[in-house]
DNA sequence: TTGTAACCTACTTATCCGATAGGATTAAAA
DNA sequence: TTTTAATCCTATCGGATAAGTAGGTTACAA
């Protein structure tokens, strides 16, 4: 039970990304200085939300990256299945996997409830809200920063 | 985001170990036979379970297994806790661990609020329940077998 | 004193994860 | 047209952890 760093700096580099001002690109540099990442590790993790198809940008020289769609319409579910497969706490949620015993287990249904609760989480959260959160955040740092 | 095997099937031979009728206790042989667990690796399971004192038995020949204590008073996060360290989704709600952004980080206050929301759940969640549940069931289940 | 069950510890194997590295491709800028 | 700066792509390495196996020791009832 433990969330993966590709997952956990995913988030962050896409709320860097949906929170820039004029929407013109954010560099992978810029992330990775901001975040405080590896370049070349954010690489990898930037093309797995351009695969998920959340992010785009133009090849070469000064390029950039974008929300593909509004910040509204991305939950963070879609983000976390950029970088994991659909949440399943066990194997036997998959009839692939599943044994004999499932509709007389207990365990089994307590844990499917959970995985449930998990995704309606990661579901009803979009990424607006998120960088909604971290621009408040961050102006209250500055403002911080300004009477140190 | 798994839960791993040792929870799993500790869950599920806690229950076992719970519906006995008599209380006279319950052996691994039998815990093993009726869950398909091998006896060997179930033998570590239940040490654990023993180790976080959820369970108690005697030495020997003639032996067998009990709760320590009313199955009400046990949750699931108890059970969870006997294979796992507390639960936490990302080490940075460790201050040993830590960042100096956590203040002005939204990804951490969401994984945070997430982390709370699981442990919520398990907490809310007592042995006795589960046990009920799995009466339930597989009482269901001999009636349908008896008319199969 | 023998058999059975719990108890304890070590080990093997496989898999996954975090991170690094090197180079190929693309397009703007010189 | 060449250089430069960025994305893009793939391979690999080391470490940690997990699942399961195995062997032997101790305690107690028959």
């Amino acid at each position: 039970m433990k969330l993966n760093t590709k997952t956990r700096y995913g988030l962050r580099a896409i709320i860097e990304i949906a929170a820039q001002e004029n929407n013109k690109g954010i560099l992978q540099k810029t992330i990775a200085e901001t975040q405080g990442i590896s370049v070349k590790y954010l690489d990898q993790i930037i093309s797995q939300l351009k695969a998920a198809n959340l992010i785009s940008t133009k090849d070469g020289k000064k390029s950039g990256y974008q929300l593909t769609k509004n910040a509204s319409e991305i939950s963070v579910y879609d983000i976390y299945k950029a970088f994991n497969s659909p949440l399943k706490l066990i194997d036997c949620f998959d009839s692939e996997y599943s044994c004999a015993k499932i509709p007389y287990c207990a365990s089994h249904n307590y844990w499917y409830k959970l995985n449930k609760q998990i995704i309606d989480y990661m579901e009803s959260t979009s990424l607006e809200t998120l960088t909604k959160d971290h621009k408040k955040l961050t102006k209250n740092n500055d403002e911080l920063m300004f009477y140190i």
